[in-house]
DNA sequence: TAGATCACTTGTAATCTGCAAGTGAAATGT
DNA sequence: ACATTTCACTTGCAGATTACAAGTGATCTA
């Protein structure tokens, strides 16, 4: 369900690089490919990971979020960033940071923030 | 790295379900094709997350462990497990009633067993 | 109202995967 | 000693999946 390249990487934007639209993704990513994108957000959105509602300040946009069983996600992604800062090389140090200094402050943080609909 | 059907299965297996050989993957899961499995294998020990000793008791047989890499994927695993029971509908009730209970030692369970060689 | 932007869709070629059948080395049975 | 079986893979090939380029229609902007 999750066992493909993209899911994850579009989820951990959602919850943590603040991304909401099919283009935020798509410029992202090197390499993604339009329909590959576009079905990748369907199948999340089927399994009740994401949701998707119509921009109401431009209508050719929908606006991307996490759902209660995508934010259950964070732990995970807490979990993998942290992995993947010390065995490989990533970037984002401070967040990296900010999760070791105290995990469970960070994921409260993250629930907070989709909790008052941001 | 990390991101395809079957990677993440493999390394589950090797430190939750105590699978060592290339002939308990393959008859475990329903549907890997055993070029794929290989191929796997070989991957994640490219990647340093698993190792590979031949058999001292058995010339033809490989026995695969997790890397200390490999070993720091467990509070990944962990969470996923969790978010899995929450979300999805999984057996193993026992193992997460574990892992709720106390995480932490759990997970020092984990690491004592693969610090004692097993 | 012409052109740009947006979120996709479509077509096609390349890549990857799944399955069946094989391979060689090592163990087992007689 | 020799045939058979087991083991961990490899190989060949058809079908599925993916990447890339080029649209498409609705909406916004100048």
């Amino acid at each position: 369900m999750l066992g493909d390249r993209w899911s994850l990487l579009i989820i951990r934007d959602l919850m943590l690089r603040g991304f909401r639209t099919y283009k935020e993704f798509l410029g992202c990513y090197e390499g993604i490919a339009t329909n590959i994108l576009a079905d990748r957000l369907q199948k999340l959105t089927a399994h009740g990971i994401i949701g998707a509602q119509p921009d109401p300040e431009d209508g050719r946009k929908w606006i991307y979020s996490l759902t209660a069983k995508g934010i259950d996600l964070a732990p995970v992604l807490t979990e993998m960033v942290l992995w993947a800062a010390a065995h490989e090389d990533t970037g984002n140090q401070a967040l990296v940071q900010e999760m070791k200094k105290d995990k469970q402050k960070f994921l409260a943080a993250i629930r907070q923030r989709w909790a008052e609909g941001k």
